[in-house]
DNA sequence: AGTCTTTCTGATGCGGCGTCAGATTTTGGT
DNA sequence: ACCAAAATCTGACGCCGCATCAGAAAGACT
C-alpha cells in the first residue's frame, strides 16, 4: 500500500511539507479547499456517529461530493481521521504551558494541580470527538494513532517529568518519566469515561478533587514505607 | 430491529435466565453448542482482528457455519461482543479479593497495593482481546458496553473505596467512591497502554512502581495543603 | 478561442450484511 | 425401529458501502 500521507505538519522544520494527493501531485486551491470541506464534514460526522458506523460515502455526502474524490485526497478512512487527530494533537500542545514553570510545592502547587485539572477536561470537552477516535484506535494497536498519542501526551509528560525532578531534588524513589506517564494518561481516562462516573452517582466534581490530590502527590511524593 | 437479547447473565439472581435464540424458542443441546463455539471464535479472532475489521463472516467461517445461523443467536456483531464481554467481566469480580479486607496502612498497605496492581495487571493479560474491546465501546459510547464495564469495575470500587473510609476514618476530604474511582480507572489505563509506555522508554516496571504509590497515597490520603 | 492541467464524477466489480424459505438433523412418542 | 414434529442449519438473494477507473467538467495559461 502507497506509504502517502495527509501529514500536514510532519515536524515544524522543513519550510513546505508537500502535502500530495494520493496520485502524488500537489493540490491547487480548489482542491485544498475540497480537501479541507471533507476534513470539516469528518470531525462534524464523529460528534454524531459511532466510529465503526463512520462510512466514506457519508463523508463525501456531507460534503456534497462523490466517494471518488474523497480517494483523491486520502487513502482511505483511517487517513482522514489521522489527519483529523494529528491538528489537535497539535492544539493540545498548549497544556504544556500549564505544567511547565508552575510551582508545585504547598497551595500553590494544588492551584497548579487544578489549573492542569481543568484546563484537561476543557480541551477534552471541546475536541471530543477526535480524541475520542485518537483514543479508541490507539488503544486498538494501531501504530500511526499511537504514535500520535504518544506525541500529543509527550510534552506534557516530558515537562510533568521536569517539574518532578525539580521538586523531589535528587534521588526520587520512582522514575519521574513513569509517575509523569501515569499522571497525564489518567487525564484522557478520566475526561473520556466521564459519564461513567456519572452513571454512577459520583459527582465530576468530586472526580475532579480526587484528580487534583493525586496529581499533588505525584509530583511531591509524600513518603512511603519500605518494604 | 427486534430488542432480544443473547445476554447470558442478566442478573445473578433468577435460577435461569431464559436465554432465547432472536426468534423466541429456548435453544437445546446442539444450539447452545454452536453458539458456545461462534462465542469462542469469537475471542479467538478478537486476539488477532481489530475491531472495525471483524466481520461476521469471519466468524461464521472461523465456526465453520452460516452467516445466517450466526443471525439465530445474536442480533448483531455488537451483540455477540457484549455476551464475549459479559463473561470476562464476572471474571473480574474475583479482583475484589484483592482490595477487601486488605491492609491498607504502612508497608502492608504497600504491599497490598503491589498486589491489586499486579493482579489486575494480569487479568488484563490473560483477557486483553476482550477487555480492549470492552473499553473502547464503552469510550464509544454505547450504552450496554459502559453499563458493563461500571458492572465490571463496581465491585473493585466499592470494596477499595469502602477501605478508604476505614483507613481515613470519617471526614476524609476527598469523596472515597471518587477516589476509589479515579484509582480503579486508572488500572485499564494503564494495562492498555502498556505498549505506549515501552514506545516511550519508560520501562513498565517504573509506570508499575508509580502506580503502586498512587494507590497508596490515594488510600491513605497524605496531608494537601489548604487553599 | 484553444490547449493543457487540475479536479470531479458516473459506472462498475467486489464483498459483507441481514433475511428469507426450505433442506437437514434431532427429538420424542409409539 | 419408525415417523411426525420440532429444532437447527443453509443457499440464495437484495441491499449497500468500498475502492477504482476512464473520461467529463472546470480552470488556468497564452
Amino acid at each position: 500500500m502507497a506509504k502517502s500521507d495527509a501529514s500536514s505538519t510532519s515536524r515544524g522544520h522543513r519550510a513546505a511539507p508537500p502535502l500530495r494527493a494520493v496520485d502524488g501531485r500537489v493540490p491547487g486551491r480548489r482542491g485544498l479547499a475540497t480537501r479541507q470541506r471533507l476534513l470539516e464534514c469528518t470531525i462534524e460526522l464523529l460528534g454524531t456517529t459511532p466510529y465503526r458506523d463512520l462510512k466514506v460515502t457519508d463523508i463525501t455526502r456531507a460534503a456534497g461530493t462523490s466517494p471518488a474524490t474523497f480517494y483523491q485526497y486520502f487513502v482511505d478512512l483511517e487517513t482522514v481521521l489521522l489527519a483529523v487527530a494529528e491538528h489537535t494533537a497539535e492544539e493540545g500542545q498548549r497544556l504544556v504551558d500549564l505544567i511547565a514553570g508552575q510551582p508545585w510545592k504547598g497551595a500553590a502547587g494544588v492551584a497548579s494541580a487544578e489549573a492542569l485539572v481543568d484546563g484537561f477536561i476543557e480541551f477534552w470537552r471541546s475536541h471530543r470527538p477526535t480524541l475520542r477516535v485518537l483514543d479508541l484506535l490507539s488503544t486498538e494497536g494501531d501504530k500511526r494513532f499511537r504514535h500520535l498519542r504518544v506525541v500529543m501526551l509527550n510534552g506534557m509528560t516530558k515537562a510533568l517529568a521536569t517539574e518532578i525532578e525539580t521538586v523531589q531534588g535528587k534521588s526520587p524513589d520512582v522514575d519521574p518519566m513513569a509517575m509523569a506517564g501515569s499522571l497525564i494518561g489518567m487525564l484522557p481516562q478520566m475526561a473520556g469515561h466521564q459519564g461513567g462516573f456519572e452513571a454512577w452517582d459520583i459527582p465530576f466534581a468530586h472526580v475532579r478533587q480526587a484528580m487534583i490530590r493525586l496529581i499533588y502527590w505525584g509530583v511531591n511524593g509524600p513518603k512511603v514505607p519500605k518494604r
